[in-house]
DNA sequence: CGCAATATTGACCATCATCAATTGGCGTGG
DNA sequence: CCACGCCAATTGATGATGGTCAATATTGCG
């Protein structure tokens, strides 16, 4: 039950094809004939509705998908009804880039807000890597980036305080929306519930609302009408220990 | 400070180019001649102490390391000197591929028990993942499951109790060595000390210890000396909820 | 305006952490 | 061969972080 067949489709729009380009660029130098190539790929658009899966577990896609606008989660259901949230993606991101090489998906993927994707066939997907070793080196160092988020997010599940966990991710969230140029100074857009905060912190909901509170009232950031303000940043930084080496943003060096 | 500077030092083996041979099939077919590829591949054999890094985070590998024997770990030490462990490593692991693509190691990569390593430049692995589809394939297979374990990992941190992240974890490494043939009927080795399970999985050794003497009770496993045997393999697997889907060791059907 | 989803607060409780002491296994050296 | 010492395992007592259950307030939205 893919939830956007029978939803509005289109071909994509150049200034879409180009999100794509600068989303690569963040993580590797590309020649130009490789960003030629890449505003040559074939996308259809395709719009979701919140809380919809687009794509879900056990599916075996053809497609990879770039998120253009809204955000969405990846997440595991468990047998209790409970659920695991294991990353959140903003505009840019390629959420499912892994189906290029294992075919059954683990996990799903879904949307918190009503969002738009592209979808990119695999066999497309596939021959560009082939082609273009920037393009390739960019896909992998974006997957490994990835596997980084991961990694930081088990240390503060398994051992950071539920005040620490979520000054880690709005700190988190703040440097990536920063990286592709999403907010607008101190001020982020926050469109997660704080259950969906819950769910990605291994929290409840309840305590997802007392620890926000403690952080508002201590003057670090204020949050309303899924809007979020660093009012100190460095005293939100320092409560979250975070040190944003896992996103590797360093200065790329070429290949 | 590489812990294995001034140890001791020697070219591979045939059997022991093979192992990587062995590994990288059972994640992707390979021709004839990419396994000859492989074979050629010049590696330099150390040994490194238990308790040692291979690699240090703020690292800039040269190498790639392929564990040989022993156990190794992946870790981040947090400022209150507590440790998260984000991954267990057997022989035939790669642990440290990212290194390949993100210069700087944002963890840090130990020996468990005594290990024997296989180092393989950075420039070999290049050249051999750019000339061969199959090898690139397999490597792109094992990061990417290399990812899925640790979303799963973080599915059991976030929502499980501790009794089912302690059976999941004997039921992932069994079927971990089970697929590299490491084990002997329902028996494995098991060289991880309960302080090293607890930092695995966000929990403190007292604990751990508590939950396996209940585990041990209920008849499910028997643990003595560096060895764990699975006595009643269904139940454990039950109480874990195992479900071995993302370890992705579908039969591979070409690329 | 009214419904539904989300946020908020309170009271109580459980899992797991902390602190501390004891036991057991095993390698080493006298 | 046995005593010593070290490290890991084990157990007990107590406590805190965060979970559960439940009620109420807000907010967004048609």
């Amino acid at each position: 039950m893919c939830a956007w067949t029978n939803l509005m489709t289109d071909f994509s729009t150049r200034a879409e094809r180009q999100r794509l380009v600068l989303k690569l660029e963040s993580i590797a130098d590309l020649t130009g004939e490789e960003k030629q190539a890449l505003l040559g790929l074939p996308m259809v658009v395709k719009t979701v509705p919140a809380d919809h899966d687009i794509v879900s577990i056990g599916d075996c896609p053809s497609h990879c998908c770039l998120l253009l606008e809204g955000w969405a989660c990846r997440y595991k259901m468990l047998p209790d009804g409970s659920r695991q949230i294991m990353s959140f993606h903003i505009p840019g991101d390629i959420p499912d880039l892994q189906s290029l090489y294992l075919k059954t998906m683990d996990h799903s993927l879904g949307t918190i807000v009503p969002a738009k994707v592209a979808l990119i066939h695999h066999r497309d997907m596939h021959s560009l890597i082939r082609q273009w070793e920037g393009i390739s080196v960019a896909m992998w160092r974006d997957s490994l980036i990835d596997a980084a988020i991961f990694r930081e997010w088990m240390v503060g599940i398994g051992r950071r305080s539920a005040h620490q966990r979520i000054a880690h991710i709005l700190c988190e969230m703040a440097t990536k929306l920063r990286m592709v140029a999403l907010n607008d100074g101190d001020t982020y857009p926050w469109p997660v519930t704080q259950q969906e905060v819950a769910d990605a912190l291994g929290l409840t909901d309840v305590h997802v609302n007392r620890v926000l509170r403690d952080i508002r009232k201590a003057g670090l950031i204020t949050m309303a009408r899924g809007v979020f303000t660093a009012v100190n940043w460095e005293g939100l930084k320092e409560l979250g220990q975070f040190e944003p080496t896992y996103l590797h943003v360093e200065p790329v060096l070429a290949a």
